[in-house]
RNA sequence: GGACCUGUGGUGCAGCUCGGAGUGCACGCCGCCCUGUCAAGGCGGAGGUCGCGGGUUCAAAUCCCGUCAGGUCCGCCA
């Protein structure tokens, strides 16, 4: 409950639903919304008057021209309620407001739907009417939810001796990642700013600058496709120390990550636990596990190695136990097959476990040892069933925790909070269509120091100074120890074909600035919105921020995006090709 | 770029398979009645281009094609 003298201004005494059995004879102005009338013919008339902490009853005498949602100023004196009329619902309930005088400050319109959190609106509407809905108990809610978060992690970050550090907007364009936002420069027609995907590179720079400890509740921006996890813009607390190595940081941020945790559930978390990526591939098939339930992946590769059945012979063979699944109906395990498929498995094989043994289309071409195996799998029993999928290894992991995932995970809202840290990620993944390797993270990320001698011979295998927090199956952020020396930025530059040529002209200003005495640092950056939507219980991120964009990147408020002025337009020296160019 | 789902008075739904008059329910709105309600109650009323365009048909909310908008997912997000 927030101290009294902050919700006391010049028009309103206090907060509707401060009011209680204490305030008894109280002489009191209150502010807020109609939410409710009811009249009983001329002599009597009941308001409900809503503010954001909540409701309170106001008791008129006579009829009162008030609607819905018409901003009234009542002032009353706070009563005990007649016996028998006390309302168990309401926070307020034991008491109302008498003698009221009604003040009407604005009259309104019948909203165009209604503001209770009854019924589900279609967000279609609610965000075309989004100041209308931020009314709604349901945004009051979350949206104060986030500042909790947000001042629990400054205060986290100011303890720990972190220096807030604001980092330009108007960055330049990095031919690098994900797409960027571009901004036209009208002192220099034909020349772009970009806005940031992050501060990454502004951060480390500020290492260099001699800010050992940075922090900033960043606003970045990326222009690719949206979800339901994801937005064009997006809030994240973004980190940088210098002096530190990885065990530091996810100090740090664990301090941050709990104590907002603690703040916004009132309870603190256990200590983060972690284990590596290649640990988490293995078990859960995803580099973001969720922990909040078992379903641990198997592998009967071994058991497969020599096998006569054509759909598991490949590199690796994976199995899953469901608990109680041989009740799937055919159609479910179709639909789950095709999901399979969709993710780029050749099939998803499974075996009922019945008294009779296994029950499943490829039974009968398992030889006694393969069916023996499946049978047993993670502690098999009867009514359980098992999946499995054959392929090479990373696929046959990625596949099965998409299915372990799909038929295991509650509901975002559900379940204790677990988070996790994924250490050790791989330095490279894949190769681009010129055959380069790719960084996994980014090209300044620290290679593992066991794993140095393996840039040149086996950079697949290199691991990495990177590491993810996650929350849930939610990747809340990801950070590494960065490279501070030239000689290993060569290395890696050189293994992802990157010519000297090229990360003068890419990455300069980075590279010369670490010319001049660059600290080892490293940082680690989380998305607000995603811790925020899990300890709200959304499963959409646009439930807890104020003025989301569609799925098409659309205000449907504001309209945005438009075209804009013809002299803007000629004053950027800017001509838009004409459609399907 | 792709797959799937949704679109019916202001709001939430049903109707759509199997074509037959804009049919129904709840909330809201407007008017009248009502002195203890609180999802108030009673009576009466208004409100619709069934997202849009085309096609099939004697006849389309319903079937077909296209399109727009919203959503979920895949790709994408170093």
């Amino acid at each position: 409950m927030m101290s009294k003298n902050l919700e006391s201004t010049s028009m309103r005494d206090l907060l509707c639903a401060s009011l209680g059995e204490s305030d008894v004879g109280r002489q009191v102005s209150v502010c807020g919304w109609v939410a409710k009338r009811r009249e009983h013919g001329e002599h009597l008339a009941f308001l409900d008057v809503r503010d954001h902490s909540g409701i309170i009853q106001a008791v008129v005498d006579g009829s009162v021209d008030v609607r819905s949602e018409y901003v009234v100023r009542v002032s009353g004196t706070v009563t005990r309620r007649p016996e028998g009329t006390v309302n168990d619902k309401l926070a307020t309930g034991s008491v109302e407001l008498t003698d009221c005088v009604v003040e009407v400050l604005a009259s309104a319109e019948p909203p165009p739907f209604q503001l209770d959190d009854r019924v589900d609106i279609d967000e279609q509407v609610r965000l075309k009417y989004r100041y209308l809905d931020l009314r709604r108990d349901h945004m009051q809610r979350n949206l104060r939810l986030r500042a909790v978060v947000n001042g629990a992690l400054r205060r986290a970050m100011d303890a720990q001796g972190f220096c807030e550090v604001e980092t330009p907007l108007l960055w330049a364009p990095t031919p690098e990642g994900s797409r960027e936002f571009v901004v036209p420069s009208r002192l220099q027609p034909g020349e772009f700013y970009v806005l940031p995907q992050s501060p990454q590179i502004a951060k480390q720079l500020l290492m260099v600058g001699g800010f050992d400890r940075y922090y900033q509740i960043a606003r970045c921006m990326r222009d690719e496709d949206l979800r339901a996890d994801r937005q064009f813009e997006f809030s994240q607390l973004d980190i940088e120390a210098s002096f530190v190595d990885q065990d530091d940081v996810l100090g740090f941020v664990s301090v941050a990550v709990l104590d907002a945790a603690e703040a916004a559930t009132g309870v603190r978390p256990e200590e983060i636990p972690s284990m590596t990526w290649a640990e988490a591939l293995d078990r859960y098939g995803t580099d973001k596990p969720d922990l909040r339930f078992e379903m641990l992946l198997h592998d009967l590769s071994d058991v497969f190695a020599a096998t006569e059945v054509k759909a598991f012979s490949a590199p690796t063979v994976k199995a899953l136990r469901v608990s109680g699944g041989a009740s799937f109906s055919r159609a479910r395990l179709d639909e789950l097959t095709d999901y399979a498929k969709g993710l780029g498995a050749k099939g998803l094989a499974w075996f009922r476990i019945t008294d009779e043994g296994l029950d499943s289309p490829l039974a009968k071409f398992l030889n006694e040892t393969e069916r023996a195996a499946i049978a047993s799998v993670d502690g098999a029993q009867v009514g359980d069933i098992v999946f499995c999928v054959a392929d090479e290894y990373t696929g046959a992991c990625h596949v099965l925790g998409a299915v372990r995932s799909a038929l295991g995970s509650p509901p975002v809202g559900e379940g204790p909070h677990r988070y996790v840290w994924v250490t050790e990620f791989p330095l490279f993944e894949g190769v681009d269509e010129n055959g380069n390797l790719q960084a996994a993270h980014h090209p300044f990320t620290m290679p593992h120091p066991d794993d140095m001698d393996l840039i040149d011979t086996d950079p697949l295998k290199v691991r990495s100074r990177a590491y993810d927090l996650v929350l849930n199956g939610w990747e809340l952020g990801s950070g590494s120890v960065r490279i501070h020396r030239a000689d290993i930025q060569s290395r890696v530059f050189r293994a992802l074909g990157i010519s000297e040529e090229e990360a003068e002209s890419r990455f300069g200003f980075l590279l010369g600035a670490f010319k001049y005495g660059a600290p080892p640092h490293a940082g680690f950056a989380f998305g607000i919105d995603r811790l925020v939507a899990i300890f709200a219980g959304e499963e959409n991120i646009r439930e807890v921020i104020a003025y989301p964009k569609t799925q098409s990147g659309a205000d449907l408020m504001t309209g945005a995006p438009k075209s804009v002025a013809p002299k803007v337009m000629r004053e950027l020296r800017i001509t838009v090709a004409p459609k399907g160019s």
